[in-house]
DNA sequence: GTTGAGCGTT
């Protein structure tokens, strides 16, 4: 008999886990569930008929499926009331080994209400719970109407679970023939956390491929692109669904397949030279200053694209050109990383051939690229964007300040660039440069040993990586 | 009956 799994999560920011249920009666063992959440006394979940939180029968230390079965939804944790943070820590606690603990989640990792641009005039909130359901619990949607009831062509929605926010956010959607947008609104904006969500992998081999690295991080959570330049610069980049997941890497040592390599931040781009080397796809990003907003624009890479197309019912990838993990050469120009000091861009970019295609036939924003705003990665609304028609709303790269909004200083990123051979070595090498393949790593892993918090993190970053990987 | 950048009665 096989058996069957429910999904349990510690809360409503949690990722869920699949608990198995007993293969005679489909219940679910208090103490399976106390297995993976310790503390916990009984379960509950969103009824979706009326949107209520209902409880779980528990009975003879069983807990029962509700009267019309367990039915692919997500339950989550009941804990004493008066104990909730204790029964967390102790949760947290339990989870000894690396990467339990890297899946729990900080509060700051909150559901927000999503607007949905761009639907057909004809889509009710039927059809958009319909399809955004496909995705995971949806709490509310909305289509906002005139006074006559017509559409207004946008809506709102709001999920339950922070995952299926960042999935829903990562990719494009066709609603009812329509390709819409689902981003933050700007009514929420800041309200969000900006957390990048892809890591620098230094010290690679040239071994280490793209699957040899999603296979080993995945395991911390879902990676949704991996980035090998090429040719061969003994680094990789390394993006998680989830920042937190990507920020509690950060500053930690990991071998794979036998190699050691070196997790920091991948940092944004560098004010100093916004305006360099854009390709004529994205061009209008170079006038855009917005500036609260982040500059991590790390998903207009066409493997990001891929990635993310063909999930869920209707976020297909139309973009039949490359394919998920492929690194083909002259696409994710923008992850060349620039030389912030230099007059210009030291790495030579590659071309930017193979970015995004934006073709701008749409002027709502380019729906090949998963939108950045959307993420949080960006502030949307672009105040300050001067550019014409053609301007990416999807993407507004080049935004001035960095994310923490902290102030660069050119000698210090030099003298990181120096300590990686990324200075000296790179000036007048056009595009043959090399990266960082002989960098004295000594004084930097002693000063990276204690895995950082939020200010270790800010440090690492402004002294090591605080030049633009993004373009 | 048409339209297509935007941002929500609370």
């Amino acid at each position: 008999m096989s058996v069957e799994y429910i999904q349990v999560a510690e809360d409503y920011s949690d990722e869920p886990i699949e608990l198995p249920l007993e293969p005679d009666d489909n219940t679910l063992l208090l103490s399976t569930l106390q297995g993976q959440f310790p503390g916990a006394t009984g379960l509950k979940y969103r009824n979706p008929e009326n949107k209520a939180i209902r409880g779980i029968r528990l009975n003879d230390l069983k807990l029962h499926a509700p009267g019309c079965g367990w039915d692919g939804l997500v339950y989550y944790c009941v804990f004493p009331k008066d104990s909730v943070s204790e029964n967390k820590r102790k949760s947290d606690d339990v989870m000894e080994n690396v990467s339990k603990s890297k899946v729990s989640k900080c509060q700051t990792n909150k559901c927000t209400d999503l607007i949905v641009l761009g639907l057909a005039w004809k889509t009710n909130e039927q059809a958009l719970r319909e399809y955004f359901e496909t995705f995971g619990e949806v709490l509310m949607v909305q289509v906002k109407k005139d006074a006559k009831g017509q559409s207004k062509g946008f809506g709102f929605v709001r999920f339950s679970n922070y995952e299926t926010q960042l999935r829903v956010l990562g990719q494009r959607h066709h609603i009812d023939s329509r390709w819409c947008e689902v981003k933050v609104p700007n009514s929420k904006e800041g309200q969000i956390q900006q957390v990048p969500c892809k890591v620098f992998v230094g010290r690679c081999t040239e071994d280490l491929t793209q699957e040899d690295l999603k296979e080993y991080f995945c395991k911390f959570g879902e990676v949704t692109d991996v980035f090998i330049p090429r040719p061969f610069r003994a680094f990789s980049f390394v993006t998680f669904l989830d920042p937190e997941i990507a920020q509690s890497l950060c500053g930690e040592d990991h071998i794979i397949k036998g190699v050691s390599v070196h997790v920091s931040n991948a940092a944004p781009k560098a004010d100093g030279n916004r305006n360099q080397n854009y390709g004529n796809s994205m061009n209008s990003r170079s006038q855009n200053y917005a500036g609260n907003s982040a500059p991590y624009n790390n998903f207009s890479d066409s493997n990001y694209r891929n990635e993310f197309g063909g999930r869920g019912s209707g976020g297909g990838n139309s973009n039949g050109s490359s394919s998920n993990m492929s690194s083909g050469g002259g696409q994710n120009s923008n992850f060349m990383p620039n030389n912030p000091n230099s007059g210009g861009n030291a790495w030579g970019s590659g071309g930017n051939n193979g970015n995004n295609s934006s073709s701008n036939n749409n002027n709502r924003g380019n729906l090949d690229m998963p939108n950045l705003q959307a993420l949080g990665i960006n502030s949307g609304g672009n105040p300050g964007n001067q550019s014409g028609s053609g301007g990416n709303m999807n993407n507004p790269l080049g935004v001035g300040l960095n994310a923490l909004n902290l102030p660069m200083n050119p000698a210090i990123v030099a003298a990181a660039l120096n300590q990686w051979g990324l200075l000296n070595g790179m000036q007048g090498q056009g595009n043959n440069d090399q990266g960082p393949n002989n960098q004295p790593w000594n004084q930097q892993q002693q000063r990276n040993q204690n895995a950082p918090d939020k200010t270790n993190f800010m440090r690492v970053k402004r002294m090591k990586y605080d030049y633009d990987w993004s373009d």
